[in-house]
DNA sequence: CCCACGACCTGTGGGC
DNA sequence: TGCCCACAGGTCGTGG
């Protein structure tokens, strides 16, 4: 699922089960994720209560009372089913179209409010560990990370600043994490076409007065799209149509063979490879 | 620095 | 129905 918004929405979903909340049993049913859990992960969180949740880009982040933070990510297929008494905090988020695979409940974590909450994971992209609260900044996965796109950071002077002289195309740009972090194919070919930008051209050559277009367009998609509960591609679908649900507003994003939606353009979504991933856009609009 | 590409892993959907 | 291939939201590493 997840990009920026869709962090989100799981983040905004779990918070009421797991802030001040005490893990009370832990269970890892493999050893290893993406990668291998780190030395003691269960006995580790074991006891420990969860002071608060945040995000960082796509990653979870629950500092814990111990002084460890426990890092999660979701990679591309990680979900979180909650069930008992939080669940009902948040309607929506959780529900999912179709029931989790049993078989890859890789984590599970119960807590002292009467909570469990499973980590699925079919493809194992996703990843878990514990690192000391105070060396998360400089932990690797974050050092060089660049600014959040919601916040003030981010702007017209990050993305001149990033492209300027660059041959790359824009989406690589855009998918690097220090450029902007948080941000997926998804969200990429989004902002681009709302910013007319074509992905076929070096960074470079991009203008100015269009890269304020897109620092605008990468914030109003990102914001559309937490505001929506992020989108839900294929296996998850919003319960009451107020979560999950702004793959309906994509407006290239897997749409190849539709008109252009820009106002007054005559040009058709097509699909291309780029670096190994599907680019959607339009070429009339996008120059 | 810049690409293109493959690797990691499983599931799903389309075409035949 | 079954089979095979292409493809999927992310990240990391290689080699030219």
């Amino acid at each position: 699922m997840p990009e920026l918004p869709e962090v989100e929405t799981v983040r905004r979903g779990l918070e009421p089960a797991l802030k001040g909340a005490r893990l009370t049993r832990v269970v890892a049913n493999r050893a290893d994720l993406r990668f291998a859990f780190p030395e003691g992960f269960v006995q580790r969180l074991t006891g420990a209560s969860v002071i608060e949740l945040k995000r960082r880009a796509k990653y979870l982040l629950a500092p814990l009372d111990r002084g460890d933070t426990l890092v999660m990510h979701l990679g591309m297929t990680g979900r979180f089913d909650i069930e008992g008494a939080d669940k009902q905090e948040r309607p929506g988020v959780f529900h999912y179209a179709a029931p989790a695979n049993p078989k890859h409940a890789h984590v599970v974590f119960e807590t002292d409010r009467g909570c469990r909450i499973t980590f699925y994971d079919p493809r194992r992209f996703g990843f878990m560990d514990l690192i000391a609260t105070e060396a998360v900044e400089a932990h690797p996965w974050f050092a060089k990370m660049g600014p959040e796109p919601l916040g003030p950071e981010f702007g017209a002077g990050r993305l001149i600043q990033m492209f300027k002289g660059r041959k790359q195309g824009p989406k690589t740009l855009l998918l690097d994490q220090r450029t902007v972090a948080g941000l997926g194919n998804i969200y990429v070919c989004e902002a681009l076409h709302r910013a007319h930008i074509s992905p076929l051209k070096p960074s470079g050559g991009v203008k100015k007065a269009k890269l304020k277009a897109l620092a605008v367009a990468v914030k109003e998609v990102l914001a559309e799209a937490v505001e929506a509960g992020g989108s839900s591609i294929s296996d998850y679908a919003g319960a009451g149509g107020e979560l999950g649900y702004f793959q309906h507003s994509f407006r290239v994003y897997d749409r190849e063979g539709e008109a252009c939606p820009t106002k007054g353009c005559k040009g058709t979504i097509e699909r291309i490879v780029q670096a190994g991933r599907s680019t959607f856009f339009c070429r009339v609009c996008q120059t």
